[in-house]
DNA sequence: AGAACCTTATCACGTTCGTGTGAAGGTCAA
DNA sequence: TTGACCTTCACACGAACGTGATAAGGTTCT
């Protein structure tokens, strides 16, 4: 019933091209099994984890480089460590409401 | 002593051009105060944030635009939760030393 | 064997990022 | 007032991103 579906299929069932599935793969966001040919093979948790990233794009407008990021992120510790040093410190929220509003404009003006 | 710069000086200072610095104030990373004529001040906390922001990039690789969405992740809880529900599903560990390894080679070929 | 898939690799193309350069004009200190 | 700063705005340009198309060849099913 559930079987794994090669990529053209998964492409359909999931909104996304095949030409986009391989590029999910290369850019290390969904990876799929491959069969002992090289097929690439797509189960439920990779068809979900489709739906996922379609999700975030499209509710937050997330990047793929973000989200690879994010990635990065959770598994690099250090790195993780240094990024949110920055933040704490960067993050002073007087300065920052009057920019937001500032590019709130900005985009308005477009 | 420690009088607030202005941007050619935080300029000298930090290594980042003066474009830079107006371009890192629009991308919402290094906000500095502004004097009463439109001047931008870059005090010690502003100084170390562009040196902060040096120092990710050069020690880790890290885009302008990643740390961008970084703050985001900091900011918005719900893009947070939704980022953070998608990667506890997609690391798995398995498939993904055989990935990073393929990912290796093919920089080697370079 | 042939059709219908799959693989990798390449070219192309519009968009955004990161950055420099320059114009047109305001501010400030000698 | 003049020179050295600063402001915003815009043009330019290479690199990377996101995506499609297409070629040359392997796999699988009937």
């Amino acid at each position: 019933m559930h079987e794994p579906l090669t990529v053209g299929a998964a492409a359909a069932q999931s909104g996304w091209s095949a030409r986009m599935l391989r590029y999910l793969e290369e850019a290390g966001l969904v990876l799929p099994r491959r069969t002992p040919a090289g097929y690439r093979l797509y189960g439920l948790a990779e068809l979900n984890r489709l739906r996922t990233v379609r999700d975030l794009r499209r509710r937050f407008g997330v990047e793929l480089t973000e989200l690879a990021f994010a990635r990065r992120l959770w598994r690099e510790r250090d790195l993780r460590e240094a990024v949110d040093a920055w933040l704490a410190a960067a993050d002073d929220a007087t300065s920052w409401v009057e920019w937001e509003q500032r590019k709130h404009e900005r985009l308005l003006a477009a």
